[in-house]
DNA sequence: GGTTCCGTTCGGTATTGCCGAACAGCGTTC
DNA sequence: GAACGCTGTTCGGCAATACCGAACGGAACC
């Protein structure tokens, strides 16, 4: 996913990088130089030597019989660096345990990349339902909870351009299509503080989130809760907004920044 | 860390990746160009270019008010990708999971290569106490409870092939520094199943594993469970090593393996 | 044994990533 | 205030180098 088609790229780092990407996207048996090379338009060799380097340092792995690649160690090296480097990853990891154990419900913290949610950490419910949520990744705003209340955050001025710039995609009956409707539960959370998000993403599944705030006064990032509609009924939903609230007002906190005071 | 310098990589991939290495163990603030162009012995120009790639794929991002480069959201998206797709880790978390809170111990898994462990996925403990455990490195087998583990599996050849290559090295004044010693431990693990690491590695700190096979019967891997010296007294650490050896079990299961017998 | 995939290696070519110089934006210092 | 040092950025020219295609060697399958 190369978010900006910048040229004057280095083309073989580029080349290289959507590789693991092919990897990663690719099947759990892996993938062979022969389907690599076709996908990516290139050829054997080029190819080859591409994979040879980064295997050498280990991005990517041989399987064990069969010559297939499959992602490498250092992947999942370099992602437990920057989680640990995230001052907002490593400061909330407490907190998430907390909230997650005080709620048995999958706790999720994203930063606030100009206005879009990006997940950088989560925590498994005890439960054996796992939700499909990728961390790492410029989400869409408003179909999830820690989106919205981000969005809160913004002036209504950027709310509109990120609007214009990504749209409203539907991802459920229930998802805000319209501006007007996002506006008005936009006014919702900046009020009671917490945003609610009912199964506007994914049917079935609710989630609770509310933002923090760095030494700035700026919204950092939102946390959120998300578990299944039927354990989640609706007259819970207010005493969860604020227990959530109170947690990402404790994030706040470790981040050295100002609680915001609601009126 | 380019483990094998094969020649005929790709230069500009490698240097690259070197790139994101550096960054990585940079400080927290970040790194400027000129730091790094500085520290790659490169030109500034060429180092920006590759720099640019590096952030346009989300490697790397800006800090944000200076111009200094920090790890990108994609490593985060990468490393939890790759621990989804690996079948170990993934099967392995509830696992995990149980032992931690049955234990109050961090947990860790390890995966076996080639004979010497790498550990992929990591359950801190309840405490306050962190202990610093890396994932994604290839290890020192001699010094952590789960690489004696690995360890004991292998041939008695294959072990004194892989004291050859890497030594052992002394972390503590406890460390196995001699192979007789190192022979005598693993017999012992080999007969209870679960190898002891006494202030091995890190003074005060103690770890108890066990190994786990995968559908071929292979040795895949290593479950630990750490903990500091003062809460973990001899006459628990028998007890325990049974409770980590059923935890392995459980994931030897998981992975469609046969558990081992021991007479 | 033939056929068809696979992965790997090797040179020749021209693409491309490198360098150095020059420019622009800040902050400090004199 | 102006000069300096440090940034990050851009541009053109040269040479390195990453590409390609062909050829090889091995495995699997018919």
């Amino acid at each position: 996913m190369p978010e900006k088609k910048n040229s004057s790229n280095i083309g073989s780092v580029t080349k290289a990088l959507n590789l693991v990407d092919l990897v990663m996207a690719g099947p759990n048996e892996g993938l062979t130089l022969s389907e690599i090379a076709r996908e990516m338009k290139s050829s054997k060799s080029a190819t080859h030597a591409t994979l040879r380097t980064l295997v050498d340092h280990n991005y990517l792995r041989m399987s064990e019989p069969g010559p297939r690649y499959l992602p490498g160690m250092a992947l999942i090296r370099l992602g437990d660096l920057a989680s640990a480097r995230d001052p907002i990853a490593s400061l909330s990891r407490s907190i998430m345990n907390e909230l997650s154990k005080k709620t048995g419900l999958t706790v999720r913290i994203a930063r606030n990349y100009d206005g879009y949610p990006v997940f950088i950490e989560r925590i498994d419910g005890p439960g054996v339902v796992r939700f499909f949520t990728p961390l790492g990744i410029r989400e869409l705003p408003h179909v999830s909870s820690a989106g919205k209340a981000i969005l809160a955050e913004l002036s209504d001025e950027r709310i509109r351009e990120i609007v214009e710039e990504s749209g409203l995609e539907a991802r459920t009956p229930k998802s805000i299509t319209t501006l007007p409707k996002l506006m008005a539960d936009i006014r919702k959370i900046r009020v009671r503080g917490y945003a609610v998000d009912d199964e506007e993403d994914a049917q079935g599944v609710v989630c609770i989130g509310a933002a923090f705030y760095d030494h700035f006064g700026q919204c950092a990032g939102g946390i959120s809760a998300t578990g299944l509609k039927s354990e989640l009924p609706i007259e819970e939903i207010a005493k969860l907004g604020i227990k959530i609230l109170k947690h990402a007002e404790a994030i706040t906190k470790k981040l050295g920044g100002k609680v915001k005071v609601r009126g």
